[in-house]
DNA sequence: TCACTGTATATCGATACAGTCAATTTTATT
DNA sequence: AATAAAATTGACTGTATCGATATACAGTGA
């Protein structure tokens, strides 16, 4: 059965905070290349052009949001990804967007 | 077919911006207040506590991200919401919101 | 034109947070 | 132990924005 109830002030604030994980480039481009498998946070560095300790403070983020796994391999910890809702999520903004842009698009083939 | 590529700086830009709108428990109250139906500015004042000058703020924010739809009538000025987005957006998060919650519940019923 | 109602905007204080640099912790190696 | 490599943390700065107050603007009726 759905739930219909009207969340209070406090549920709002929990869900806020949860779309607010997704609301920065930095942390979307982790994400993004986490979606090819699990890296550590050098290999991510590595691949995205900001220091490695706003990576790591990112990451902190993202691993406190539930949606990472974390896992410690000698001095290197290895990130992964722990939420295929992550995708969800993203799948349906992009296709939103996507459909915006192409109904802005002035560019219109016709005979 | 799905698309696999990888998204450059400025899309991720984009999807965070559109996440952002969803990140203030303000504009969450209104988006659910909106999914009764259509509301003035007026009464959604009347239904949530903070002032008119910021749930007006908040509207703008809200209309500029293509979610809702905007009708004058006389002084009065009507809101709808313009994206099933919105609540597929909100379902997923809120199930996995109640996921982690029931998980986290030291609580637990077997015999 | 004037007053009134409903909505939008300008400005401001307070707060939150991304990003940087430096220092520190942690684990492995010699 | 000492050193090196990998990652985290803390202090700081600049920017963005929520919410509040006051004001402006638009539409309606007298």
């Amino acid at each position: 059965m759905a739930q219909t109830t009207e969340l209070d002030r406090q549920s709002l604030e929990k869900i806020a905070s949860f779309f607010k994980v997704f609301a920065e480039p930095t942390r979307l481009a982790i994400l993004q290349m986490l979606r090819r498998g699990p890296a550590s946070v050098n290999d991510i560095v590595a691949s995205l052009s900001t220091s490695q300790a706003n990576i790591s403070k990112q990451l902190k983020t993202l691993y406190e949001a539930d949606l990472l796994i974390r896992e410690q391999r000698g001095t290197q910890v290895f990130y992964s990804i722990s939420e295929p809702l992550v995708f969800d999520l993203c799948e349906l903004v992009c296709s939103k967007l996507n459909r915006r842009a192409r109904a802005e698009s002035s560019i219109v083939y016709e005979i």
